[in-house]
RNA sequence: UCCCCUGUAGCUCAGUCGGCAGAGCAGCGGACUGUUAAUCCGCGUGUCGGAGGUUCGAGCCCUCCCGGGGGAGCCA
């Protein structure tokens, strides 16, 4: 009868005292006893924390195999799960037998048992999962991910798979990357220009920057939809807090004014946070510990308490009230710095802050014209730390003033005329919002740089791995 | 794209006024009756990011190039 294999989570817990099993992972540290035998710490990526293995000198490949064991080696041990006498473990595994399925070349193998800078850890993206910081960032990751779909999936939205190649290259938000089988060395010219006609679909395309308008033609339909896909942005944006492809929920539902996108986006981020803190808990603690001291106590205070709303007019009116020295002036009718967006939630608020009803000169022409004439039903959630982690609007849902703020900012109505047909069969108001999930993870984790909240980072020059 | 910082051993860094390249950790060898980043003793480590220049002499000063980081803009 072959010994049940199972996780290192399991094997850590008292029920499996008892128990004789097998676990298979990695070896993440080794340390040998004055007593002629070893500990080996095992980790197989089922949680942070690492199973502790006690290798006896009796093992058959004691001398061989547990002596010259190395960091970063896979194992296969079977023993019997014990109650831990030492600090630091409830349960151990008394092995009866370990078997090296790849060693870890001492010498060669980057990792070693001491912190690495996360700067250093990029360079070996393919090994820093095996980190814990890297492993706890992937769990929550994870958890994040599958709660949106609990979440929007619980409130009755529909998940739309919207395309990530686009031939509209103007859908209003930066920098597109051309999508083309036209060949670099010899393209075909017409007129002096490249001959699109002649490319894959006949036109230019592009990597989505939003799936937005299609999830629109979607929420006119089925009612309340969300998107769950990467984005692409081809900005030259070199900061913290930007990537070329990232990761991108976008919830629409129809019949939605700005108040129930509003509320939707506080009621999505409340359930992330909870499900995270309530599944990830070891994960949690070390990001409270090691990463950001504080964390968990702001989180919870997120789930405590109401955002707060607060107009971009109300907001503005603060700045200027607040005798903060800005580098940048605070005007009505001009965006928001990030030193004010970081004022607004790191010291007046301190928490989430949602701001709405921005002017309109400094927003998309499909955001919907609010009665003043001067501000459109925008939506942005801030949060301190990461700053813009929600955008989202009421959509436009009249024709007649649709058309007239594309033509205002030089836009062709007919090059979206699939999306004017949206206001002219049976327009309903809508709403919806666009969430970072990496931005969302930097929030959740403490982590200061975005390129470490993503497995393997895209971001301008930097294509590896 | 702009501003600032930075590049020295496998890793983290020090290197004074321009004068023989040096610490910790990792690694390797040894010691040690249950360890927790184990501890203690011993040993070795180099295209000083690259190319020019100044100088008797450059890790250090100058120019250009490349990489990394932080901030700004754009936004998720």
């Amino acid at each position: 009868m072959t010994t049940q294999w199972i996780s290192v989570t399991e094997a850590r817990k008292t029920d499996s005292i008892g128990r004789t099993v097998q676990v298979r992972g990695w070896v993440r540290t080794r340390r040998d006893s004055k007593g002629g035998f070893s500990f080996i710490e095992v980790n197989d990526g089922s949680s942070f924390g690492n199973l502790q293995v006690i290798a006896d000198g009796q093992l058959t490949n004691y001398e061989a195999d547990v002596l010259t064991l190395t960091v970063g080696s896979s194992v296969v041990v079977e023993g019997e799960i014990k109650g831990s006498t030492g600090q630091g473990q409830v349960t151990e595994m008394a092995a009866k037998s370990l078997r090296v399925m790849g060693l870890a070349s001492a010498t060669d193998y980057p990792l070693q048992k001491k912190q690495h800078t996360f700067e250093k850890l990029r360079e070996w993206a393919h090994l820093r999962p095996r980190t814990n910081t890297f492993g706890a960032v992937t769990r929550v990751r994870d958890r994040l991910s599958y709660a949106t779909h609990q979440f929007f999936q619980g409130e009755g939205f529909v998940i739309v798979h919207t395309p990530l190649i686009t031939a509209s290259d103007c859908e209003g938000a930066g920098q597109m990357f051309r999508v083309t089988t036209l060949p670099l060395d010899k393209i075909p010219m017409v007129e002096g220009k490249p001959d699109v006609s002649k490319d894959f679909f006949g036109k230019s395309s592009y990597l989505t920057v939003s799936g937005q308008l299609e999830g629109e033609a979607y929420a006119c339909a089925l009612g309340k939809i969300y998107t769950f896909g990467p984005t692409f942005r081809a900005e030259n944006s070199n900061t913290s807090r930007h990537l070329s492809e990232f990761w991108m929920i976008e919830p629409e539902a129809a019949f939605f004014e700005l108040i129930d996108n509003m509320q939707l986006a506080e009621r999505y981020l409340k359930f992330m946070i909870s499900e995270t803190l309530k599944h990830c808990a070891e994960d949690m603690d070390f990001f409270e510990k090691r990463i950001q001291p504080g964390l968990l106590a702001a989180l919870q205070l997120v789930l405590d308490k109401p955002f707060v709303h607060m107009s971009y007019t109300e907001a503005v009116e603060i700045l200027q009230k607040s005798g903060e020295k800005f580098d940048y002036p605070v005007a009505w009718g001009v965006d928001l710095q990030s030193e004010h967006e970081r004022y607004l939630t790191e010291k007046h608020v301190q928490g989430p802050v949602i701001l709405y009803n921005y002017p309109k000169d400094i927003k998309s022409f499909y955001m919907r014209l609010n009665d003043d004439g001067k501000t459109v039903a925008a939506m942005d959630v801030l949060v301190p730390g990461v700053g813009e982690i929600i955008g989202g609007s009421q959509r436009e849902e009249r024709l007649d003033i649709l058309i007239s703020r594309m033509e205002a900012v030089g836009l062709k109505p007919e090059d979206y005329w699939w999306y004017l047909d949206l206001r002219r069969f049976g327009s309903v108001p809508h709403a919806g919002f666009g969430l970072g999930l990496e931005r969302m993870v930097q929030y959740t984790t403490g982590m200061a740089n975005i390129r470490d909240v993503i497995p393997f980072p895209r971001t301008p020059g930097n294509c590896d791995f």
